[in-house]
DNA sequence: GCATAATATGAGTCACATTCATGTTGATGA
DNA sequence: TCATCAACATGAATGTGACTCATATTATGC
């Protein structure tokens, strides 16, 4: 007799137990599964001697779970619809039914147009796993690649093997600044202007706000003084209150243009313009999913610049 | 490439998967497994061509696991763990921590001394299942050699293969009346006695009654009537309302023997005496917790006996 | 780029699950 | 109680496929 009890458990197992049990005998499950009698017989005398318990009454003769065998029994009905359900999930994977959509975002204004779109997505594809990955806005490209993610939202394109950057839509970052401020009576705001004003920005690098990237840092002027906010309600409720200016992408504040609470300029003479991509890897592309999320961001991009 | 997709996953990938995730490699898997490096590679290749979908992000050098490769590891550590726990269950299965106590009583008043009895053995014995079946009162002996049950109580021991009637007890079935009954007179009660009564027994066969099967039957007298009632508490109160007579278990009414409502009278003049058995499987016999089990029924019935 | 560590590949071997043929055992009905 | 049949067990042969060994290929860090 073996002491090992080293059982070398196999799915086959769990699902002759189930047969068994719901044929109601050896020689009808073995029908059922499209495999021998012996088979299976051979097969469950090898489960018991590693098991080293019983799983059969053998003194009666259509073939019955012991107690132990009924163990094994809710054991396969617990894993086996298990192993279905990501058989089922990998299915939709193949057919592109189903999928990974994990977005970084590098610019912190975009929650304001991605969570509309997120929500137009998760209806249309229910089996695509969605989520917003926050805290990896510096090294965003290299998550790409690792596929740690699989959209990166960036102004900023680069010329990666494997990465597409897909065009989403053009914004103006523009100045915002209370309506009683002095500089709301300029027709466009300079790098200058900044020089003796408090700046409200998101926390992030410099490198990564329009304002410093594009105006100031070219520039080289430094604001008086800076205050970082989190939220785009609260940058703007900031500027109203005239505790400060700010830059916003102009979808941001054309939604409440009017509030008279405050003031919208173009940033130098000719006023700035960004452009918005999706980073994708071009395996992802192709991706049914894929195309229609990019859909839905030019989309909502448009509604935005209409409102 | 191929398209069927039937994929032939086993539990060895699942440890597979989980082992390259937690060591963060495939060589450090294969290491902590003790197998060859080269048979994971096989093994994941094998494994990702079946299902068709990449479990692996090959472009990156300690080997990662994919969307698709996360999912299975959520898999595997669903899965893993339970197997695991059935595992466990059957070592204690072996070595006799664990086991079943599915017991048929064909006697209706042993629920009065089985219950405390049970108590104490789940607490003495967690990992034995623990249940009283109903309802096969009368084919109890076929369900405990097709292991339906595991051990019945039983008052006529027969002789079957594979099977042992254990002792447990004795005891006397005595006639109670109201003490205001003209039978609580007699120092014993005949068969006879009962021609003009009311007889309140248990809805069974009265071949499992003792008063039919040792005295009636035996005398051929048939009671003026008859009134079934299940449960004991209600016969006493019936028999002190001078609604009928009974004959019950000596420890049954030996704990209320001195309440004045109802007495007790011997049958028959030397006394009726029966013996209670527990019929078990040979081989379960031998289990530790089998022999606790009949050590505390007769631990509890000595208790009874000299309440 | 070079060195190195990590993974992939190919051929060969061996274990073991299955099949086929047949033996053995419970269940069923006269 | 015996006969009969259906259900399960057993043994030898077979073929698949998982593993190892040896070696090629590919990422990564300096």
């Amino acid at each position: 007799m073996n002491v090992t009890h080293i059982m070398h458990l196999e799915f086959r197992h769990l699902r002759t137990i189930k047969a068994i049990h719901e044929a109601g005998g050896l020689a009808k499950a073995a029908d059922v599964m499209n495999i021998t009698q012996s088979a299976l017989s051979h097969q469950i005398k090898g489960l018991e001697d590693q098991a080293g318990v019983e799983l059969f009454v053998r003194r009666s003769k259509p073939l019955r779970l012991s107690a132990a065998g009924m163990r094994l029994l809710r054991l396969a009905e617990q894993v086996l619809p298990q192993v279905e359900s990501m058989l089922a999930e990998f299915s939709g994977l193949r057919d592109g039914r189903a999928g990974r959509m994990h977005i970084a975002i590098e610019c912190h204004a975009c929650f304001e147009w991605l969570f509309p779109v997120l929500e137009l997505f998760r209806k249309n594809w229910p089996e695509v796993d969605v989520d917003i990955r926050p805290g990896l806005a510096f090294d965003a490209l290299p998550a790409l690649l690792k596929e740690d993610v699989d959209l990166v939202v960036s102004s900023d394109p680069e010329d990666m093997p494997g990465v597409t950057f897909v065009e989403l839509f053009d914004y103006a970052p523009v100045f915002v600044a209370a309506s009683t401020h002095p500089l709301a009576q300029k027709a466009y705001i300079d790098a200058q202007d900044f020089r003796n004003e408090t700046l409200i920005t998101y926390p992030v690098e410099r490198q990564r706000l329009d304002v410093f990237s594009q105006l100031l840092i070219p520039a080289k002027v430094e604001p008086a003084s800076i205050r970082q906010v989190e939220l785009t309600a609260v940058i703007l409720l900031l500027v109203a209150s005239a505790r400060g200016v700010s830059v916003l992408p102009d979808w941001v504040v054309r939604e409440v243009k009017y509030s008279s609470d405050y003031v919208t300029r173009p940033l130098t003479k000719d006023g700035l313009t960004r452009r918005l991509y999706a980073a994708v890897r071009d395996q992802d592309l192709e991706q049914p999913y894929m195309q229609e999320l990019i859909q839905f961001a030019r989309q909502e991009a448009r509604k935005l610049q209409n409102a």
